[in-house]
DNA sequence: AAAAAAATTAATCACTTGATTAAAACATCT
DNA sequence: AGATGTTTTAATCAAGTGATTAATTTTTTT
């Protein structure tokens, strides 16, 4: 039951600094952190990763890409604003329930971190996507939102309520079943809304 | 220029240390750090505060009551949920207007240490301006959206702006002045949203 | 099986951390 | 001025940090 994945240990060691690090972000992590997770000695960090900033860097690419992929996969899909919005908005609530403190993780460290954000951001999906939204304005199908803002609702909609989901479970003396049903009944909602506003008017 | 303001030490270490800690989050702080942004021995913020953590909690609890103070209040006015929303958010927006970091910096230190929550978090102007949304739906003055799901749609738009600036900024290539005219705009339209999906259905 | 290479370990290094101490500087009071 | 208490400082401590090393074990190659 201790190793039920007998990789290599290299693939221990990250997906134990992947926990760790999403969890207690790079300054509240140590390598011996890392190292009783992935049950190996703490030496070995460094001998597959030279530093600790290394690991963090690749672990945080890893994280940051697997986030973006699957909401670029969506939003450079050529079809109509009608059936992408819901779309994205099912993609990133099941993205995050299977990774809830992904949002604060990546928010967070690039914060404290702003060079890690340049590569990764430059990805042209998110152009195409705010293309297709000024093209839905221009023919009247959608409400005259400037793009950038209509983004801005979407990704404040889908992701906080991931973020707060402290706060939300103790102000509602939610459990974690609670807290997901709750999530669930939120999705639709935001649709609802988005939808709403957007598409009459 | 150095000491504009020439306040006693123990101001000058709670000042420095806020600053401080809303960057760098309490890992990424030592005290050092402190004394140094407040222009003192390192040996005084022990002789002040007894110890790091001790600052902290010090420096969270203002920044938290600071937040909700002005929140609830507005929350708990008897007032008509038309006029009392529009409120609510331009009073978030200008809170954060001048303490960008703080939604981040709650939100990120209360994952790390959730005993940080509980006594703030049991104010009750927040259940008096549910119960106030649920009496508008019974009314059928407003959609019925569970009062809960409306605060969070609430929170959710005031807040995540600034979360996500640092990537909007990059997205967007905007600089300080061009994300505040964004944010202003962008105030706007969550109002206008919010208030024709509550109140149009 | 012997030799060579790779992986793993325990021990340790240099450094930073929060905290303490003892002495010095400063202020207050008689 | 002199005594007393408070504030500030430099020096230091023990613990923890990322990283390195040299020795050991394991694996691979010959």
């Amino acid at each position: 039951m201790a190793d039920e994945n007998p990789q290599c240990t290299e693939q221990k060691i990250k997906e134990a600094a992947r926990k760790v690090f999403m969890e207690k972000g790079f300054d509240g992590t140590t390598t011996r952190d890392i190292a009783e997770v992935a049950g190996i000695n703490q030496a070995l960090t460094n001998y597959y990763f030279r530093s600790k900033e290394k690991l963090f860097r690749l672990i945080f690419e890893d994280v940051h890409r697997e986030f973006f992929q699957q909401i670029y996969a969506i939003m450079a899909q050529p079809i109509d604003l009608r059936d992408k919005l819901p779309l994205l908005v099912e993609a990133h609530f099941s993205l995050f329930a299977a990774n809830p403190d992904l949002p604060l993780f990546l928010l967070s460290e690039l914060r404290r971190h702003p060079d890690l954000l340049t590569p990764p951001s430059k990805d042209r999906p998110v152009f195409f996507f705010l293309r297709q939204m000024q093209q839905a304005i221009d023919e009247g199908q959608i409400r005259p939102v400037p793009p950038l803002h209509v983004l801005q609702l979407l990704m404040a909609n889908i992701q906080f309520l991931h973020l707060s989901r402290p706060i939300t479970m103790e102000i509602a003396a939610f459990d974690q079943a609670a807290h997901e049903e709750f999530t669930r009944r939120h999705k639709d909602i935001v649709i609802d809304m988005l939808m709403s506003y957007l598409f009459t008017f």
